[in-house]
DNA sequence: TGTTAATTGTACTAACTAGTTCAATTGGTC
DNA sequence: GACCAATTGAACTAGTTAGTACAATTAACA
């Protein structure tokens, strides 16, 4: 369980990642001295990631036909100009948020080394830290909501996510086939369905953290309710897989 | 200003069945002969229901900011004037678009009577209707989502919804105290750990349909693959509760 | 037969919104 | 020092959008 503090960076509800690939950039990037800017330092990655930053935020927060540009240059240190002049349009800015979420998913899984373990460690390891990404990063979870109401037609046009997540199923499928051999897990599963299964259970309390607190009372966002859940999703994943 | 016939905001009857209650309404009308309607039937239930029928799919499609209130009265067999003279804004359209929706589920869950069943078998049966109900009703499952995009504030708003799924709790645990009694369950599990596990399983199929087919190449609509996820759920929800 | 709710239809408005134009200045690099 | 990319900033536009005004006619019910 990898929480990053959020180094207060003002404005932003912390989602510790685990990477820690955006923490540099929202620092004021020019001395705001009002009429005419005297001085300013160039720095055009700083500006793409502080426009990306907000408009992460706003996306989020309002979806994409909810999200407003104007909105999303007020909170920029940077203005209106300047996201059309780096992203084209309001697609092409969400398209970038879509894609730089995505290759964060692709270091996460990177990040995972299974081989290492025995097989049912490792399908607990990885079922908690699925479980653990989704529940640290909302955002993430909210956005690729947001993407599938637009049926995903932005992930299609952006096409270079393809293969990235059929490495988290190539994961699987060792660890299966290796607790096949041990005689630990039973035969007959496809590794998708157990994908599948791992990310329902990480995805749904996210997901739908609103209505169940509205219909059920509670929160799945609270520490115990969250730690709970964490341990029966584990449990019910090896269950699901042992003979 | 507020326009409200009495009945607008209170004890919609429930449209039927869950199953395909809405066939009867989308008739014309009214003998569409042009320039001045000489003659129309007055018919204020199919008026709101042909305007929810309408609201439901482009909110369902678009999302409540997508949505637009000038094309769902176009769509509509009368006009935008109607829709503000039942349901005030786009606001209270949506509200009731989300009420109705959550009457249907309440119907559902009440359809099911699992006491006659013997433990697994009424587990079994639970999480198959629960299944088959998500991937025959998706504008159910958007909804929902989209309404967990916003927070769940319209069905905070909405309040009468309240302790409605909470049947739903009450069924599973007094199926699960069954099993317990008859030794056929483990114990320790709570019943809304229960029902999140076979929400999430059912749900996720169809809240995440477009990504998944965009990322695995998967399309979970699929009826083999529909077939296959569905057994896999009931058969790792019997997992969950065996010893 | 009179009252009220239901219905029709169009044009309008005020606010909003994505995207552009214009007219510059400054920083880094060779 | 020349050149290009980075940056600034504000006003503007053309289209959209939720919601309203106005002005009527018809159906149902008692």
């Amino acid at each position: 369980m990898v929480h990053f503090p959020s180094f207060a960076l003002g404005d932003r509800p912390a989602t510790g990642s685990f990477e820690m690939e955006e923490m540099a950039q929202t620092k004021p990037r020019r001395a705001d001295n009002g009429r005419k800017a005297s001085s300013w330092t160039q720095d055009p990655e700083g500006v793409r990631r502080d426009i990306l930053a907000v408009a992460r935020a706003e996306f989020v927060e309002n979806g994409l036909s909810g999200a407003r540009v104007d909105e999303i240059a007020a909170k920029t240190s940077t203005s209106k100009r300047m996201i059309y002049y780096y992203f084209g349009d309001k697609e092409g800015l969400y398209r970038a948020v879509l894609e730089e979420m995505y290759a964060r998913i692709r270091n996460f899984e990177r990040s995972l080394d299974l081989a290492a373990l025995p097989p049912r460690e490792a399908i607990a390891t990885l079922a908690g830290f699925t479980f653990d990404y989704h529940a640290d990063n909302p955002d993430f979870v909210r956005l690729v909501m947001v993407e599938n109401i637009h049926h995903a037609r932005h992930l299609e046009d952006s096409a270079k996510i393809g293969e990235l997540n059929l490495s988290a199923i190539d994961m699987i499928r060792e660890v299966y086939e290796r607790g096949l051999r041990e005689g630990l897990f039973r035969e007959g599963l496809d590794p998708i369905d157990i994908h599948l299964t791992i990310s329902a259970l990480s995805f749904y309390n996210v997901s739908n953290r609103a209505t169940i607190r509205q219909v059920f009372g509670h929160d799945m966002g609270a520490p115990d309710a969250r730690e709970r859940r964490r341990a029966s999703t584990i449990d019910t994943v090896l269950r699901m897989l042992s003979r």
